[in-house]
DNA sequence: TCAAAAGTGTTGACATTACACCCATGT
DNA sequence: ACATGGGTGTAATGTCAACACTTTTGA
């Protein structure tokens, strides 16, 4: 086993879409108390682990997707360091690390990803029993300051998917207008105009539509559409070109 | 002396302005050869330094501030870790390191700030001969991977001065609308029509306008003008309100 | 046939851009 | 008097939000 940097860890927010609901992947914390069986901790942690020595801190986060996912090559984003000295310090944090971690350092300092996966990629047998998808707008307890960094990752995402075609990471390559509005409506946790929405959409040369339909819930059967981005890297490109 | 922790650091991209370029200030660090003189390092780094034993990360970044401007209660952002193992590999950063700093970390993880002050208030006795502002536009040979800090520093800069007004803190408390477009273009590195620019700003009701008029180089006395946080918070809390 | 979701078009409000023009004043 | 930057207005264009209407098809 490789040995790990001490002070030094990673965490992900790993987001997932249901077609409903926006969810991260969170994994479930619990200890008893060994002779009375009492819970003495029941609480959540979000995916994360010491970075190793020798190892990158950002291939540290991906190595953590990997082994909780089993997907590499998905869309990850380093986006702030918590690294107040007080962040281990809840009662269950002091308790986990005395049985559990008693060699770590005081003060660790743990650089935060948020990733973006189509949870219908999740391999099965990474779901195990203590990992689970818990809806954002629905979160339970939560260890260390893991709460903090899910209201910033999701506060990250808002802000990101104006301006980036971020969103598309959490769906199937195949999808529908509507499929992609919700998602839409999920994360921004609005609603949208739809007409409006599919006027803003087709506009976009990089979703481009199939010759292929689907059929859904709805009566009618509705187009599908892939993202390409290839298409969007180069027009972006020309955008820029012409501002100058 | 307090201790350091040997494999974390912060560095500091300290933004100036001097009513023409957007500069950030750099400290020289040359090394010379004991017996022959000859120059054997000559380049920059940027403000950085190892966080403290029992310091929180986001006030040994204060710290620097502190210790290299002579300023407080400034504008201070967390954007980006730096966690490469090659990171301190090139072969000036190593011999600086093994004459210098011998006992610290091969694999030193560095979390990155950017500030924004009004250069003006930058005290000389902090403005020593080492340190001094450099245009972004015309940077010099930089040590470790200080050029890429800088860079991406500006362009969260560029991004951030369209959503929020942070522009404000490159300048003096009192400014010209003129300063401000300058400050816009030396940032944006572009050139803004004046009219329109006057049109957006008195629309900011945020940037209050004062009973007072300056002279400066034009022939006509220009209008001075004030921001103001207060004002802008609360009109900012109304927007969002208004949008659900 | 009718309910429900897919798909299309029109309009007015508002913001952005590109200009033309006058004002004050140091040289 | 005139050049220079300060200050104001207006028309064209583009973007965004609100909403009416038609199409398809399972129940």
């Amino acid at each position: 086993m490789e040995s790990i940097i001490n002070n030094l860890s990673v965490d992900c927010v790993i987001f997932g879409f249901d077609n409903q609901t926006l969810n991260v992947l969170l994994t479930k914390r619990e200890l008893k108390d060994p002779s009375s069986g009492e819970l003495l901790i029941s609480d959540y942690t979000l995916q994360g682990h010491h970075v190793l020595v020798g190892e990158n801190v950002d291939d540290a986060a991906k190595r953590v997707l990997l082994d909780k996912t089993g997907l590499s090559n998905i869309y990850l984003e380093q986006f702030h360091t918590f690294g107040n000295t007080n962040r281990l310090q809840k009662p269950n944090d002091q308790l986990w690390k005395k049985l559990m971690y008693p060699m770590v350092s005081e003060h660790v300092v743990s650089v935060c990803y948020f990733s973006l996966v189509d949870s219908s990629k999740v391999k099965p047998d990474h779901q195990h029993e203590y990992t689970s998808w818990i809806p954002v707008s629905d979160l339970p307890e939560l260890g260390y300051d893991h709460e903090e960094m899910i209201k910033m990752a999701l506060e990250h995402l808002r802000n990101k998917i104006f301006r980036e075609p971020i969103g598309f990471e959490l769906l199937p390559d195949k999808f529908t207008l509507s499929e992609l509005q919700a998602l839409y409506e999920a994360i921004l946790n609005t609603s949208i105009d739809r007409r409006n929405f599919w006027k803003k959409v087709s506009q976009m040369k990089y979703v481009i539509p199939l010759d292929e339909k689907r059929k859904t819930n709805a009566r009618r059967s509705s187009q599908v559409f892939i993202f390409s981005r290839d298409v969007y890297d180069r027009t972006k490109k020309e955008k820029l070109s012409l501002s100058y």
